[in-house]
DNA sequence: CGCAATTGCTTTAAACCTAAATAATTCGTG
DNA sequence: CACGAATTATTTAGGTTTAAAGCAATTGCG
């Protein structure tokens, strides 16, 4: 086989494997959605906020949770004024610098959020039980390598732009 | 290690692997749908219902298409009304059932959509450029694993329902 | 200091997406 | 054949998400 039809190959098997990849994610995605609407009554978007605030305890700035989320500002804007209408999080000042907030989970978001974490563990083990433990570590390292070749990507255009 | 803090850990692992899954999705998607807007002026959704169709030169009926895009079928109508109104895909009726619309590329539509699939290609690649050729087939294996799991289970759910 | 650039958050406008309701057609079964 | 059930596409109403603009506070630099 010549190099430009290897790389041709080459090229259908990326594409192949990122419809793939779109492919699973959506599968789960909204699977999960669906769940976390039936059971909990509220969205992906609400939990993934929440599961970020849990993991800091200390709170997060708006700004870090836009970041840490990957979603736009106006979009955690939008979701923290319903959780906050809700009493599950709570906005409050930082010192030193009056334009930032912080934003916490109140004990109510805790534990609403506690008991809903466990049964979504539940749904993410039942989505991936077709793997085995080795295949599930091997996954994650591709994956690790793929996020990282992309991160690395996105500074250096940063620079070159 | 006890059997019930194996148990722990095999859970964490699967949480984190799909955590890292929805990360790699999003790096690319976001890029892919920044690029299309930038250089295109279009969006992803519009991009990827030419591109069923594109692989569909037949034609696909509505039905088929929101089923293949995985998204709701008023979605699809939305879409479709702007690419047919833009010339790009046309609607014309199925013998022998006068509900169902067949939607095909126009000539335009292909035109534009071959040139587009061309360059998106290469921000695939690109993307996907942290791996070997061999790291890529495995990647593409053991996500195939994880979309034969859950077709299966969405069967069973839908039978036991 | 003075003031321009930056940072942090919110608002806005437009596109997207969903679930549910609607309308037209086809299918299945007595 | 008749008629209820299922299928196909669209419409509608309600959210979600984004990019871009806007506002307020802070930082940095001459």
């Amino acid at each position: 086989m010549d190099l430009e039809a290897r790389a041709h190959e080459e090229h259908h098997d990326a594409l192949r494997l990122w419809l793939r990849m779109l492919t699973c994610t959506q599968l789960v995605e909204q699977r999960v959605r669906g769940r976390l609407r039936e059971q909990f009554e509220t969205t992906l978007p609400r939990f993934d906020l929440m599961a970020q605030l849990e993991r800091s305890p200390e709170g997060l700035k708006m700004n870090e949770l836009s970041r840490r989320m990957m979603v736009t500002g106006g979009n955690v804007t939008g979701i923290t004024d319903q959780l906050e209408a809700e009493g599950l999080v709570e906005r409050s000042a930082v010192a030193n610098d009056r334009r930032a907030l912080c934003i916490r989970l109140t004990e109510a978001g805790r534990k609403a959020f506690t008991e809903m974490a466990h049964v979504h563990e539940g749904w993410i083990v039942d989505a991936l039980a077709g793997l085995s433990e080795r295949e599930v570590t091997t996954l994650h390292k591709l994956l690790g390598k793929v996020k990282q070749h992309m991160n690395q990507n996105v500074k250096r255009s940063e620079v070159e732009a």
